[in-house]
DNA sequence: TGTTGGATCAACT
DNA sequence: GTTGATCCAACAC
């Protein structure tokens, strides 16, 4: 398993494919967040371990979806070894393929932006507490490495929290469309 | 049992 | 730049 850091880096371009119904969703990863360990204040394991994070004390390799302010989710991937909490927060990604799928999931979505932020990703794509847990490594939730080449990667303070910001832990394409706000 | 605030988004002033 | 929408987990009682 491999540091966070350099996993979430390495995120940066590549597929996330969600299977539902026989149809494919799939997007490019253009922004991502990393937090990791209990000593970091903005990561959710900073509390310690609770029914809420448990899943972050696991082993890399699955997905953590919450909820939050009552009516959006996140999609974070867990990563390192049990008991090291760490995830990556999937926060902005380009439409490859499904876009009339996620028009459906999202048909509010302005200017035809579905997918810029990680609230949004997770309607467009339809993921909800019902998808939390899983083993990414299974066939309904997954990445994939279409080589796509990206030009630059930048790393920043991170997006939206109010603590822990001097850490720069997001990683993002700087010439994408499709950075979150 | 009750209160509070959050890894967001869109629509305001 | 600020606010409202609106749920659930965490914590205080």
């Amino acid at each position: 398993m491999r540091p966070t850091l350099e996993v979430a880096r390495d995120l940066i371009g590549k597929m996330l494919v969600y299977r539902k119904d026989g149809n494919r969703l799939i997007v490019r990863l253009t922004d991502v967040e990393a937090y990791i360990g209990e000593d970091d204040p903005a990561c959710h394991a900073a509390v310690g371990r609770t029914v809420r994070n448990e899943i972050m004390y696991g082993i890399g390799g699955f997905s953590y979806i919450y909820f939050i302010y009552g009516m959006y989710h996140c999609l974070n991937v867990v990563t390192e070894q049990k008991d090291y909490p760490s995830a990556i927060l999937l926060r902005g990604a380009e439409p490859i393929e499904g876009l009339e799928l996620m028009k459906i999931n999202y048909p509010e979505a302005k200017n035809g932006k579905y997918t810029n932020g990680p609230g949004k990703l997770c309607r467009a794509l339809n993921l909800t507490r019902a998808e939390n847990g899983l083993d990414l490594t299974k066939d309904t939730l997954y990445f994939e490495d279409h080589d796509y080449i990206v030009g630059r990667i930048e790393a920043s303070g991170r997006i939206g929290i109010n603590k822990g910001k001097k850490r720069k832990w997001r990683f993002f394409d700087p010439d994408s469309e499709w950075l979150s706000v």
